[in-house]
DNA sequence: TAAAATTCCATGATATCCCATAAGATGGCA
DNA sequence: TGCCATCTTATGGGATATCATGGAATTTTA
C-alpha cells in the first residue's frame, strides 16, 4: 500500500521555530524519500509560493518529482512553464526532519503564513499543508459554505462516480 | 465472494477509548487490506468529516484506494480536487486493529460524534458507520419517516431494478 | 565574536503492547 | 439430542514504547 497524508493535527511552534511533524506524516515522508534508510531522517520539499499564499505545502521527494516532470513537459521558455517554475521551484526549499521528528520554520516561512506559536498540519493525499490555526478555520468554513451552495451536478462527490477507471 | 459490511452491534468504549470492532467486520477489513497476512492486523481508514458530521465511517484500504485514485485523476489544484481531499484525506485517519480486534477512538473522534461509553457499529456494504447510540436511533427514525413520505416513483426500492449495469 | 542555527539531552503525556478473564459460540461425541 | 471441551470474542488492567515539547550545549556563519 502507498500511504497518503491523512488527518489534521495541531502543534506548538517554539521560540526557535521548531515544530513536530505529525508522526503519521513522517511515515509517509520516509516512504516517499528514495534515499531514506532506517536510522536516518527523510528529506522532503516545502513549497511556500504556490497558488495560495496562505499556507505551506509539503511534498515527499517522489511526489514533487512527479510535479517537476509535468512541468518539464511544457515548452521551454513558455510563459506557463516560467510561472510554474517560479512558484514550484523558486519558491520552495528542501527540508529534513531532525532526529525527534521536527523541522524548523524560518522567520521568513512563519511570516509568509502568519504563524505565531501554533501550527496546524493537514493531510491532502499526495501533499500536506501547514496553516496558522485561525486561517485554517476560515478556510474550512469557506470551503463548507461554498460546498453547500453547489448545485447537484456541481457536487464533486457525485462527479467522482462519473469518472471512469 | 467479496464480503460486505452487514449488521449492527453495540460495543463498550472503555476509559482509554478502546472499542471492539465487530468480529464480522474484521473479516471484511482483512480481505480489504492488500498488505494483510494471517497473524498480522489489518489497516483501514476512518473518515470523520464527510458530508455528515454525526458519525464516523470506516473504509477498507482497497475501497478507500479506489476513491483516492479517482481523486488523483482530477487536476491538481482544482477546486473539486481540493474539496474532496479536504473531506476525504484531511478529515480521515489510518487505523489498525489491535490483536484483540479493537481500535482506539481518540478524544477528538469521540467528541466529533458525541460518544460516551458505548458505540454502535452499522454495516453499510462497502463501508461501516460508528454512531453514538441515541443519535443512531434518531437517524433511523428520521430515515423511516422520510421514507414513508415518498411517492411511488420516488421509492428507491422500485428504482433499483431500473438501473442498468 | 556575537548571533543564529544545529545537535544533544530530558521529561511528561499519550498511545501501544502484553497479559488476563469471563462469557458466548462452536463443534464433537456419546 | 444433550453435554462437555475448545475456540472466539468482548472487555479490563498494567507495563512499555513512542511522541511532542522544552532547555542547554555546541557548532556554524556572518
Amino acid at each position: 500500500m502507498i500511504r497518503r497524508f491523512r488527518g489534521e493535527s495541531l502543534h506548538k511552534v517554539d521560540a526557535k521555530g521548531r515544530v513536530s511533524v505529525p508522526a503519521a506524516f513522517r511515515r509517509v515522508l520516509e516512504e516517499g524519500d528514495p534515499d531514506f534508510s532506517r536510522g536516518s531522517s527523510p528529506n522532503f520539499v516545502i513549497v511556500y509560493g504556490g497558488v495560495r499564499g496562505d499556507c505551506l505545502e509539503g511534498y515527499t521527494i517522489s511526489s514533487i518529482s512527479k510535479v517537476d516532470k509535468l512541468i518539464s513537459k511544457l515548452p521551454r521558455f513558455s510563459k506557463d512553464r516560467e510561472i510554474l517554475e517560479r512558484f514550484i521551484n523558486t519558491q520552495s526549499t528542501y527540508m529534513q526532519l531532525d532526529e525527534t521528528g521536527r523541522i524548523v520554520l524560518s522567520n521568513r516561512l512563519k511570516e509568509k503564513i502568519g504563524i505565531g506559536d501554533e501550527a496546524i498540519f493537514a493531510g491532502m493525499g499526495e501533499k500536506f499543508q501547514i496553516w496558522e490555526p485561525k486561517n485554517y478555520q476560515n478556510e474550512l468554513n469557506a470551503l463548507d459554505s461554498s460546498f453547500k451552495n453547489l448545485s447537484e451536478d456541481e457536487n464533486p462527490f457525485l462527479k467522482l462516480d462519473q469518472l471512469q477507471d
